[in-house]
DNA sequence: GGTTGTGTCTCTATAATTGAAACAGTATTC
DNA sequence: GAATACTGTTTCAATTATAGAGACACAACC
C-alpha cells in the first residue's frame, strides 16, 4: 500500500462542508456530536437543528439514532449531553496512545529528571493525555492527565498553535516557555503528529535550572519519532 | 436488457437493525466506530465492510467521512484506529460527571473518613472515574482515576454486574466486599444510573473497622440520588 | 384565554445513498 | 518475472432512504 494513494487535504480546521464522496448523513451526525460536546449552554433538539441548519424533525432523527447507540444522553429536561459510550470508546484510543508513549515518557523523565508528558488540544485549550514523573528526585512538577490550560500559553500551546495555523505561527523545531502557565515553571515541547488533524505535543516541564535546550529538544524529537513509529504512522 | 435488480435480502442481522425512525446511515457509521474500537486484530476497510455486511465501496465512504471528522485515523499501512477526536470529546462527558459528583464525593469522604469514588465499566473491567480522599486522616486507601480491575471482584463490580445482567445477578440496595480486590481492604457500593445503557457505581473504600453498613449504604444512596438530580435525570 | 415553544409522527418528492463494475496499485503466489 | 489475488478508489445508474413540510399533543410563559 502506498501512502501517496491517499490524498490528504484538510485545509480548514473546522466546518467541513464539502462531503466529497463521503456520507452526508453521517457527517451531520458527527457534527452533531461535536456541537453537543462543545456546547457552552444547554443543548436541545431544536437548538441543534438551528446549529446544523436543518429541520427540527431531522435533528430529532439524528439524536434518536445517536441516543440509541449510546453516543448521546437525553435528560428528562430535554437537555442533550454526550453519552458515556464515548468515554468507553475513548478509553481504547487513550490506551493505545499511552502504551506507545509510556516507555518514551519514562525514559525522558529518568534521563533529564523532569516530568515528561504528552498533550493534545481540545477547543482552545491544551489537554494533558499522559505523563511520567522522575523517580528518586526531591522535587518535581506534577502534570496530571486531564489537566488543561489555555492554548495561548506554554510551550506545548505554542507547538499546537503552530500545527493548527502554520501561517500565523511558523513551526519551530522546538518551543520553550517559562512563567507562562505557572510562575517559576518552564517547559520545552516538540510537535508530535499522531494524527492528521489532531495536533499533539511531547514535552518536559521543570523548575528553572541550567540546562541545554537543544540537547533536550533533540531528545524529545527522537522520542516523538519513536512514538510515531510505534503507532504505525 | 439485463434485469439487474440487485436483490436486497436483509440478512438475519442479529439485533442491530433496530433503526426505527432513525437514520440508517448514521447507525452504520456509529457501528463502524464501535467495531474499530473493539477490534482485537488490525482493522481495515475491507474487513470493516465484511463486519458491517456492506460493500467495500460503502465501507470506504463511511471511513472517509469518519476520518474527515477526526473520529478515525488511517495509518500508512491501511490500518484503522479510533481518532484522537474521540478522546477530546470524551473529556467533555468525563468533566460533566466529575463536576456533578465532586461535592458529593468530598462530602462522603469527610463524613465517613473514607475514600469515596465513582466507577463505571469498560469491557469486563471496572474503571474509576473520579475519587475523593478524606483530609486530616492518618491512613487512607488511594483510588486513582483511571485505575481498573476485573468486574468479577469488589463491591462496585457486583453493582455493575447486577445492572448489566439483572437476571443472573439480582440487584441489591447495596453491595459489600472485603479482601476481594486488595487484601485487607473493604468497600461498599450502590448503583448510580447516570445513563440508560451505561451502568455506574458510587462507593467508598476503607480499611476494616467497626462500621454500620446500612448507615453508609443509605448515605451513598442519597448521594447517588443527588448526583443523578444534578445531572438532570 | 392566547401564544410560543417544544418534541414527535406521518407523508411524499426528491435527493442522496448504494451496489456493481471497473481501474489502479500492491502483495503474493507460481 | 508474469500471473494471480488481494487491496483501495472512483464512476454510474437505480432506487432507496432521506429530509422537509406540515400537523399534532403537550408545556411553559405572558
Amino acid at each position: 500500500m502506498q501512502e501517496s494513494q491517499w490524498i490528504r487535504e484538510w485545509a480548514p480546521l473546522v466546518a467541513d462542508d464539502k462531503t466529497d464522496g463521503g456520507s452526508q448523513t453521517l457527517a451531520r451526525g458527527l457534527r452533531a456530536l461535536e456541537i453537543v460536546g462543545t456546547a457552552e449552554s444547554s443543548m436541545t433538539v431544536a437548538r441543534l437543528g438551528e446549529e446544523l441548519d436543518i429541520h427540527r424533525s431531522m435533528a430529532y432523527r439524528l439524536v434518536k439514532t445517536l441516543e440509541l447507540h449510546g453516543f448521546i444522553d437525553r435528560h428528562a429536561s430535554g437537555e442533550l449531553t454526550l453519552g458515556v459510550k464515548l468515554a468507553t470508546l475513548a478509553r481504547s484510543v487513550a490506551k493505545t496512545l499511552q502504551e506507545a508513549a509510556a516507555p518514551e515518557l519514562a525514559d525522558l523523565a529518568a534521563r533529564f529528571e523532569m516530568t515528561a508528558f504528552l498533550a493534545t488540544y481540545d477547543g482552545d485549550s491544551v489537554v494533558t493525555l499522559s505523563s511520567s514523573e522522575p523517580q528518586n528526585v526531591e522535587t518535581t512538577v506534577a502534570k496530571r492527565p486531564g489537566s488543561r490550560h489555555s492554548i495561548d500559553r506554554g510551550a506545548p500551546g505554542k507547538v499546537v498553535r503552530s500545527q493548527l495555523d502554520p501561517a500565523r505561527f511558523p513551526p519551530q523545531s522546538f518551543e520553550f516557555s517559562q512563567d507562562e502557565v505557572i510562575p517559576g515553571v518552564a517547559s520545552i515541547a516538540v510537535p508530535l503528529a499522531i494524527s492528521g488533524n489532531s495536533p499533539a505535543a511531547l514535552a518536559v516541564i521543570f523548575l528553572p535550572q541550567p540546562i541545554d535546550r537543544e540537547e533536550i529538544a533533540s531528545a524529545l524529537a527522537e522520542a516523538a519519532a519513536r512514538i510515531r513509529r510505534a503507532l504505525g504512522r
